[in-house]
DNA sequence: CAGCATCCGCCTGGATACTG
DNA sequence: CAGTATCCAGGCGGATGCTG
């Protein structure tokens, strides 16, 4: 029988939490789709983050080398996000899950309301 | 430019945030290996989960119709748990994100660390 | 064997206020 | 504008002990 023995750290199953906290996939994907953009354009992007775990957010991305962080000497200040090659060519296997759980979504649902039902 | 507004609940974010658990990838992969397996069959396969969590993130797979359980009403009790199709059709998927995360894993460690480094 | 119940520490994430 | 700082609640996940 195959085993996942995991002592110690496994790399995978520590960036899968990262890229699965609440944020991360929708910051990625409101790059993706808008490309290089400002702190508050992406905050207004989302709508319901708030600044601190969009910064929160962002440094975690910007520590995996997901994106990058330029900042402006100017006042106000300006600061532009962007994906680097590395985020850019996790966007089509996010796809592919964001696919699935869209397709998959109603069904889903419907199981778990299967559930509550049959167990009042 | 787009928006990913997401007032109310988003199906895609729920959905991942579930397999973004600390568990759930690892059952579905044992599962997937090895076909159908008993409880404490997982448990040794993952080596470090406890069983409150297994169980946890059994039900909560078993909730999404990921996998099914079945009790055999013997003494001692065996409970057996197989992926769905659903469940199936799930990690093709799977394997690219985790393919990916393997892929780039040292290189996003390498990233890590640099950050660490530059602020002390 | 396959769990459920209980307790509990820690981390995630939200609200608010302040700053260069 | 783009944060930082602080506080705080809730939930996740671990340890332990008990059961049919």
């Amino acid at each position: 029988m195959k085993t996942f023995l995991h002592t110690g750290v496994c790399p995978v199953r520590d960036i899968l939490s990262r890229l699965g906290s609440k944020w991360s996939v929708l910051v990625l994907e409101t790059l993706h789709e808008n490309g290089t953009m400002r702190f508050n354009d992406i905050q207004r992007s989302l709508g319901d983050i708030s600044q601190r775990m969009l910064t929160v957010t962002l440094r975690s991305l910007e520590e995996d080398g997901m994106l990058t962080r330029r900042v402006y000497a100017e006042i106000p200040p300006r600061v532009e996000y962007t994906l680097t090659e590395r985020g850019q060519s996790f966007m089509p296997v996010l796809s592919q899950v964001v696919g699935w759980a869209f397709e998959h979504a109603d069904d889903i649902l419907a199981s778990r309301a299967a559930m509550q039902t049959d167990r009042p």
